[in-house]
DNA sequence: AATTCCCGGGATAAATTCTATCCCGCCATG
DNA sequence: CATGGCGGGATAGAATTTATCCCGGGAATT
């Protein structure tokens, strides 16, 4: 028994992408507003003017307000906008898409945000506007959080919203320092998450990666013993996905050790591992925190990444990876599922 | 919570337009088929050149097939159709009108199709699907039903196809002939729905309407008492509802009566009743057959009438008619509810 | 066999809509 | 005060839609 958008698609398709393209319009508008026309315009890879006539269209339609500012959603916009998104994520056959990818890498969970990272950056605020609101369904008071850092984490505590239901819990960051931007890093991130939701946090000053001297002498410290218990004993763990390489030039390494993953082919980074195409670990560097053994032992582990050119290191990834959730957006899924690079 | 139809009347309307429009084109083709293009812009108030793209764009996704005849419908193309009604009445608000005039003249059913008769022959044809549709989901085996003659019951007969689920009933006329074209009479009708369905029929060859005099010594005839036997245990009557004046000029009503209808404000005819507006029988000819008060005692009576112009007439008949259930179209619906002539 | 009617496919011209691009004054921010 | 981003205004060219008519083929009727 067809529904109507399978109906829709045959009768009338032309118009479904109308439909989709407002959607989007809208959807991006959520994310970034107050936003004009020519920024909006550029977001979404339009022109002006016909960027001109949706907005048009759907301010004479109740759902976009207006002002010198830029435009806003309505009230009404929004609450369309959310009663619009399983339709479109219908339309998108995201449904399929999600199940597909679920048993592939036999995943509890898979949500799949529209549009590719790779092409605009709306899309991985969208990441984490997902990722938190994930969040948010399985997070109980009193419990752990540990968070990575990385651009993608940084989306989830920029979007994430105070939970009202949710009390006394703590953020600790995954693993130690990165050499990065400040606010990617997952001390960052943690102290920002816990206080947007009102709950407590615990820092980890430690360099990362760091020599093996250093290591043994600093997980002594009572400062970083006591964190890295509460690491171990954590709830939920959220973390990103890197590309091998990419992470490691961000992260200083030195050249002996790039060239050791160019050679064993690295493919994918989580939690200082390096694995290439097949999961097997290629190179390891030494961190305080979060260790990949320990995930095993976590109840709900989530990873955030997207983006098509992302598609390989979260397939590499998730050959040996402990995560049981995938937050992902269309732009990876798709390039996941066509066989690339796994399979 | 609102469905998608809810949303897409606010967000894409001319998405909707364009469904209703191709909705109604492949609808068209399904009771007139096969048809050309030009024909088909006429029964559908459209030019050829819009038709043309359309027809050009419903066979390119294999709902249509072409020939020197016309175009028809593909199987695919049915099976579209037939999924895609309740989506087009839920578009068009018919279930929100249905209820209304089933509350508003107190019946067990309603049923609108889209279209007014008044502008296009294809809508009274529609209607007499629907009405036969109607029949299939209450008729049983061995069973009575009498129908009246005119235009509407004619295209029952016509769009009728065989129940294979339903044997020996018996079809009778409920009233004797009419003075117009064979083909619109009762008997006529009752016949050809008998052989369509491969059941039974009696025919009533007497005058319609007659003298007192000869009305005392037919009934009389053997012949004649047991198909009114028959009439009056009918298990299902389906009738039309006429003006009354163009009624009573069809069947060369005289002169003094005519005055008299028009002098009493008649407004409606069925069984040889002719009503006001309140609903008053103003004059009665004498008949042969199905008495309006015998109505009373039939479980599943049937007026089929549609057009704006006959919203009247429905009306007025309704006031005081026994029917239970109305099959009527979009025109003569929308003027019912806005409160002309009634309330 | 001839004629008529309706068919699909072909075609042109005019009207309408869409699209690309740029400009102006206003307002907020640094 | 300068700068950046905003909405609203505007024009020109491109694309699409719309209106209308014609031709040859096939089927039905006379």
């Amino acid at each position: 028994m067809p529904t109507l958008i399978d109906l829709q698609k045959l009768l009338c398709p032309d118009l479904l992408k109308a439909m989709q393209r407002r959607y989007r319009i809208l959807h991006t508008i959520q994310l970034l507003e107050p936003i004009g026309r020519r920024s909006l315009a550029e977001q979404i890879a339009l022109k002006e003017r016909i960027v001109r006539t949706e907005l048009d269209f759907l301010t004479q339609q109740g759902l976009l307000s207006v002002s010198t500012k830029g435009v806003s959603l309505t009230p009404s916009g929004k609450e369309v906008l959310s009663e619009l998104t399983p339709y479109i994520e219908e339309v998108n056959g995201f449904r399929v898409l999600e199940e597909q990818i679920k048993q592939t890498l036999k995943l509890d969970h898979v949500i799949i945000t529209p549009g590719d990272s790779d092409s605009q950056d709306w899309v991985k605020l969208d990441l984490g506007r997902r990722a938190s609101e994930f969040l948010r369904t399985q997070l109980k008071s009193n419990q752990t959080i540990a968070v990575t850092g990385g651009t993608t984490m940084a989306t989830v505590a920029e979007m994430i919203q105070p939970l009202p239901n949710v009390a006394n819990c703590l953020f600790v960051p995954a693993r130690g320092g990165l050499g990065e931007r400040v606010e990617n890093q997952a001390n960052t991130i943690c102290a920002e998450m816990a206080k947007k939701i009102k709950s407590n946090y615990r820092l980890l000053y430690v360099p990362d990666p760091l020599s093996e001297e250093t290591y043994h002498s600093i997980i002594h410290e009572p400062g970083v013993k006591d964190v890295l218990q509460i690491i171990r004993q954590a709830d939920i763990v959220m973390h990103g996905i890197g590309d091998a390489l990419t992470m490691a030039k961000r992260r200083k390494t030195s050249d002996h050790v790039l060239a050791k993953l160019s050679s064993g082919n690295a493919v994918s980074e989580a939690f200082g591992y390096y694995f290439d195409r097949l999961g097997q670990v290629v190179y390891k560097v030494r961190t305080v925190g979060m260790q990949l053994e320990e995930l095993s032992k976590i109840k709900t582990v989530i990873a955030i990444a997207g983006g098509e050119s992302k598609a390989a290191a979260i397939a590499s990834y998730f050959r040996q990876g402990k995560s049981n959730v995938l937050i992902t957006d269309e732009g990876a899924a798709k390039a996941l599922i066509k066989g690339f690079p796994f399979r």
